[in-house]
Formats: structure tokens, sequence, C-alpha cells
DNA sequence: AGTTAGATTTAGGCATTCCTAAATTCTTAA
DNA sequence: TTAAGAATTTAGGAATGCCTAAATCTAACT
């Protein structure tokens, strides 16, 4: 039987193989927030159920089973995503917790009807791809604002979505997927970067601007 | 801390105990399925917490804060039901579990936007009152179709809507809340009963009567 | 009142999922 | 090459929520 708990591992799991193959007991445990003993231990179980290959201080990596486990639940949270803010109204920065308990509960009749009212988009509201019914993800591994070069302008694409709090900050600046943003200058020594987006100026940290995700403008 | 298991016991103590004040043990373990062993478990847990009385052997009886729990899960199930029906588009029959599931992890904004996007209604698809915000839940005993005296019509109130087969089986019947019946015959020695609902006559089994819960008709 | 059937509680166990602390293995740099 | 330090695993423990089996209580009938 697949618990909440497991389908939590295989996602983080998913998501931090994306680039490198193998993924690390300590990086699951920093991204989950919880101790590095407990990642061990689950990863043992899943490994015993076929979901991901793993050898002792080598790291780990899903097998077809445990990323096509993974791809559902990925795929129900950012339908939820959607579903949440253009159906039923809510803000931005509310969608992610509300998803992150929905997503292990809602059957494939709910995840197909939300498709369906949605009408079978692809991406979510903070840019993220949303992997099709059977589908691989294919996240496109974009630069952060911190990478673009003062006097250039970018495209947002997406943006974390961890913390509801930065995402009502990225709100109120404009910072949403499809913004053009313009980095005026950069602070040497990690200082704040002052963005143009949207006419308006705007001075913004560095861990602030390493969530935002952009491509080269395309003009 | 209030786990979903908690929850789904207060649920069921609240809807045993419309008409008598105390529900025993052994009610409790029938309808969720459990050993008494475990219900005797939790109780002792829940009255610790101060959402219920109990004295051994004597049964048990929801406090204020008990019965505050307990409605707010039932709102939540009702309102999903309804939200699954209406907006969604499923089906009668599927609404149940998926609501089983739902109801204990959406937030209260959830509750809200569901609530507004159906005109805040009082009544679920399968009849069952839907208690307000913070008000009790109003549900009138009814009597089930098996009391109903041949040659009598009577108006369907509502129905069991734990079994989907049987959910199915009214749905085919049109036996729908607000649907007229007239008992036609009913045979002796607790054989079926003979109904007549929009022009077409069925025979009906007394088990399937009585989860058909009908106020005599108004003419 | 005594017996007995049924309801209830207690006791002991198991799986899940987390933790801390200690042991082990790997890496790297002197 | 070895020894410190980092990463990982093992060991042991807690809480939850279920189970079965055994003990105990209640109520009903003679």
């Amino acid at each position: 039987m697949i618990t909440h708990a497991m389908e939590d591992y295989l996602k983080t799991v998913y998501l931090l193989q994306e680039g490198q193959e193998k993924v690390s007991t300590s990086a699951i445990a920093q991204q989950m927030e919880v101790s590095a003993a407990s990642v061990t231990g689950m990863i043992r179980k899943l490994a015993a159920m076929g979901l991901l290959n793993y050898a002792s201080y080598q790291g780990v990596e899903l097998t077809e089973g445990g990323k096509k486990i993974a791809q559902e639940i990925i795929r129900h949270h950012r339908l939820l995503e959607l579903y949440l803010v253009e159906i039923m109204g809510f803000t931005w920065d509310k969608v992610h917790d509300e998803a992150d308990k929905l997503e292990h509960v809602i059957s494939e009749e709910f995840e197909e009807r939300m498709s369906e009212a949605l009408g079978h988009p692809t991406t979510d509201p903070h840019g993220h791809a949303i992997p099709a019914k059977d589908g691989a993800l294919q996240e496109i591994a974009y630069a952060t604002l911190t990478e673009v070069d003062a006097g250039s302008s970018a495209t947002v694409q997406h943006v974390n979505d961890n913390d509801p709090e930065m995402l009502r900050y990225f709100d109120q600046l404009g910072l949403l997927p499809g913004a053009v943003v313009q980095v005026v200058a950069k602070e040497p020594f990690n200082g704040p970067l002052r963005l143009k987006v949207d006419q308006t100026e705007h001075f913004v940290g560095r861990e602030v601007a390493g969530n935002v995700f952009v491509s080269p403008q395309i003009t």
C-alpha cells in the first residue's frame, strides 16, 4: 500500500532529480524538512517496493514505476493550483498549501474533471509545466533573474511557489509568468537588483531574484 | 492535535446521536466497521480532550466542542457532495466516497468558496440538510418508505448515501429527493413493495425501501 | 438470587512515520 | 597515507490507530 508520505517522497525525489540522475539522502532531508535518518528509512521501504533504486551512500534514482507515481502527484498538484485560481477564485499565494493537501486525496475522475473544466491546460499559475495524463514532465531549466546581465531584459517563465509571502511580493511587483523584466542595474557584493517591470522600477534582494526563472526576451 | 480519524469518530457519533442522547460503543464500531476495542481507545482520547463525555459502559455524548467539530465536518461533506454534482458534473453515486476523503482536508476558504459558488445551499444532493457555518444541523426524522400505508403517496426527502450501488438503483427508479411515490401495494411477510414513481410501477425490496426517507405528500 | 449471553474494556501487538544519538563509511586535504 | 570532517546509516524510542484475545461488567431470564 502506498501512503501519502511515500507519495511526498517520490514527488520530492522526482523534482530534485531534474538535471542530475542521483539524488542524495541529505538533499531529500533538507527539501522535506525531516531528518536524514527518516529519509534513509523511507528510502529502504520504497526501494523494497521497486519504486526507486538505491545503494548505500550512493544516492537514489526513481524507477519507471516510481516516476509514474511522482508524475501523477505533480499533475494533481498543478491542476489543483490552476483550478483553485481559475475556477474557484483563490489568490496566487494560497493555492500551493491547499494543493499539497488535496493532491493525495482526489480521485482520477476528479483530476479528469478539473482538466476538462480548464480546457486541458499545460501550465500552472506559477508557470510550471503540467505533466500530461501519462506523459513525462518536461521542465526547461531556465536561468534565474540573478543571472541576467544588467541592461538586459527577460521574460518570466515561472516562480517558486513554496513561500506564500514571496508569492504575494511577486504579485505586487507584477513578476508573473509572461511578464517582461529589465534588469536596470545590479549592485555588486550580492546587493539588490534594480528591476523595471511594466514601467515601474523596484529594488529586489538576491534571494528573491533567485526564485524568479526567466528566458531571454523574445523580441 | 485533532486527526482525521478523530474527526470521523466525532462525525459518526453526531449522526448516530440524532434522536437518542447516548451512543453505545458497539453502535459506533458497527457504523465505522472497526472493532469495539478500537472505539474504546479513541473514545478515551476524545474524552480526555473534552470533545465528548463518557462513563464506562454507559455510552457516549458529544460536548459542545465535539458537536462543533462534527458539524464542521458534516458541512464540508455535504457541501462537497453538492459541489461535485452541481459544478463538476459527478454522478450522484460517486460523490459520497470522494467527499469522505476531501472533507478532512479542505480549508475554510475552500468551504466558503464552494458555498458561494452554490449560492449558499441548505440541502445536499441526497436531501440531507447542510449545517450553516456555525449553526446546528436540523435533520427532521422522516419516515421510511416501508412505513407508508398501501395506497398512500409520499414525497422523497432524502436517501441514505452510503451505498453507491443502491444510489444508482434509486436514480434508475427516479427516487430522487422531491419525487412523489405512491405505495400501490405491500406484500405481507416482509416481501417487496409495489411502487408507482412518475407513471411507472416498480417492485422494491424492504431493505431498499428502508433507505428512502419520505414525508406525507403535500397536496 | 444465580446464571449466562452480550457488550465493553483492558492488555498486548503490529505497522507507520517521525525523532535523537551513536556508529559507520566516504571524501579530502595535509 | 592517514586523520579530520561530512554524509549516511543503524539503533532505539515515541505517538497514532488499528487489531485479537482475555477479562470484566451489565442485564435479562429463570
